[in-house]
DNA sequence: GATATTTCGATGCAATTGCATGAAAACCAA
DNA sequence: TTGGTTTTCATGCAATTGCATCGAAATATC
């Protein structure tokens, strides 16, 4: 049996192909759907919904960034479209002069509001309405060992 | 309750984050694996591997976007590198004169073996051996119903 | 407290992706 | 047939990402 191939590799193989096939697929329908609302990029929403969560604390870019699991230059570009867009705002702050603190504006704030409902409505369609209350335990289970 | 924002939702949609975290994050150390080995990126090497799997069935653009959940025209360029590179050829079929057959030239088979067992450990180290068989079956079937 | 190292964020450039659209062949329906 | 529709692949252009590197501020070391 040939070895160098995906396919004849032993199951862990397999599981990993999968994942990442379903893991790619569920994104797209998501963002497909986000899109099809005329929504922000699912991008720009996490990071303007990671700044509300933190609410009242303030998040500076590295902050967001580890949350995201996105890349310090990525962070820095995306922040500045959300900016160009006014949905936030960039404080300087005194206690780190190279950083700077990421406020919602209102304009941030209405457009959480107007996608979460969509998202969320997504996220049931594709997601969680597939899967039983234990399968959704059990999934989170092994995504905590990953 | 302020139900506009993910950390408050139900447990589906916490789920969701966290599935969707852990993917792109597994994504990201296995690229990083394969990119430390000065070895091609993943969806080059997925390519490359959807073509041999497929054999002796010679496999067309379409079939392989189809299996891989590609975007036509990314493929269309994917393709195009791979072939720029001597990594596979384009072949002209005469059942269907708009398309064509993509086929491995021995660069191609060559890349492959090279990947495959980096590709391999990376997979085993990341994923697989984190989780226990029972594990890895359980995840199969919920991946299976999304 | 002077110097070296690290951290935070920005940016030029190349590679890739998304989107709209085009061209050619296949298919279909009257 | 002939004309309209669909399928397959390519491509111009804009947006995004990856990579290397920079400048400035903070921190550590001596």
């Amino acid at each position: 049996m040939n070895e160098n191939n995906i396919s004849d590799c032993q199951i862990s193989c397999q599981a990993w192909a999968q994942f990442m096939r379903v893991s790619g697929n569920l994104l797209q329908k998501v963002e497909a759907d986000l899109k099809a609302a005329d929504l922000l990029p699912l991008a720009w929403f996490d990071v303007l919904s990671e700044v509300r969560r933190a609410q009242p604390k303030w998040l500076r870019p590295i902050d967001i960034q580890e949350k995201m699991l996105v890349k310090q230059y990525n962070m820095s570009r995306l922040i500045e479209r959300l900016a160009n867009e006014d949905l936030v705002e960039r404080k300087s702050c005194d206690c780190d002069k190279r950083g700077m603190y990421i406020v919602l504006t209102a304009k941030g704030n209405a457009a959480l509001d107007d996608i979460w409902p969509v998202y969320k409505a997504a996220i049931d369609q594709h997601f969680g309405d597939k899967l039983s209350p234990n399968e959704i335990s059990s999934l989170m289970k092994i995504l905590g060992k990953l």
